[in-house]
DNA sequence: GACCTTTTCTTGAAAGTTGAACTAGATAGA
DNA sequence: TCTATCTAGTTCAACTTTCAAGAAAAGGTC
């Protein structure tokens, strides 16, 4: 299977195969994982969950609607009807933006920065134990690099964002 | 933030974090990316690619629900559903199990597996580019011992399924 | 201003997922 | 055998996600 057929599809080598599986593997256990841990003791899947974390770091617990979308890699329909979930639990509210009148600002209330409070340690908990817990300092350093080489390569780029003389 | 409170919850370092953050980030673009090649390019979710790459592996291109679903860490429910769906697609057939009455296998038809073979060339490259070109071989390396420990972690464990001396 | 394009956010329907309840068949013990 | 329990798989309802479509405001350009 490690045959390589000169112009035809190149295929994976054995090791490469295995490392695949082994991150789908990995990686749908652990979301599987904390998906239940969340929904058990906050009542909410992970991603609702984040939501929420990133309100709470940031200034005035506020934020606009696409920037939150974008901070939390998901599309802005997603965002919307989360958010209106969050709402009816009473853990965020919308706001309209005195700037920019088709803006809306989803806020983190009270509530639900009192509900993180209550789940944060059991999730973090849950973080350790699933990951840092069973890997050597080396390995969590190497872990991280790696994680940010894909996630840089699978960016959208935002191209000339930062090369405004390309224009 | 780096402070551990003796006794009360235990947060993690920055660099755990970091490396958290950064997992996140990459796992969740990494599954967007390939879901929405395959539904593209396969039209369906990389779940349902995922099925039809077990059965393409198994002997007589069949199995039972039930172990399709655990070698897929998918429920069984899950499971009915999605290849209700890949039947409909004529990817799939059911067939009674012969030595149990009440079970199903799940068989890749041929022109599931004509899809199959037309479609793996584009998502492989879309793994390797994604992943494995990015890499160092060192990186790769590591990447599969650091995925395998922290599915070890996770996994159900089946208890004394290797230890029959233990009942 | 009038016109066109872009951005922001929401909506609605279809598709997918979850967890619990349920049917039917297998299994084990008295 | 009769009964209780377990297992295989499906189904239902509630929920989440996606995609396409749309309303409303902003930002040009003439």
């Amino acid at each position: 299977m490690t045959t390589a057929s000169p112009g035809g599809p190149r295929w994976l080598t054995d090791e490469e195969q295995g490392v695949w599986r082994a991150y789908l593997h990995a990686t749908t256990l652990m979301e599987d994982h904390l998906d239940r841990q969340l929904q058990r003791d906050a009542g909410m899947p992970h991603v609702y969950y984040g939501l929420l974390v990133h309100l709470s770091q940031a200034p005035r617990r506020r934020k606009r609607m696409t920037e939150l979308a974008k901070d939390a890699k998901i599309t802005r329909s997603r965002l919307s009807h989360a958010v209106a979930r969050l709402e009816k639990n009473g853990w965020v509210r919308r706001e309209d933006c005195p700037s920019d009148k088709r803006g809306q600002n989803a806020i983190l209330t009270d509530e639900g920065h009192a509900m993180l409070a209550r789940s944060a340690p059991g999730h973090v908990e849950a973080v350790r134990q699933a990951m840092f817990a069973r890997l050597s300092p080396e390995q969590v350093r190497s872990l991280g690099e790696i994680m940010r080489v894909i996630a840089a390569g699978l960016q959208p780029e935002d191209t000339d964002a930062d090369l405004p003389w390309l224009r």
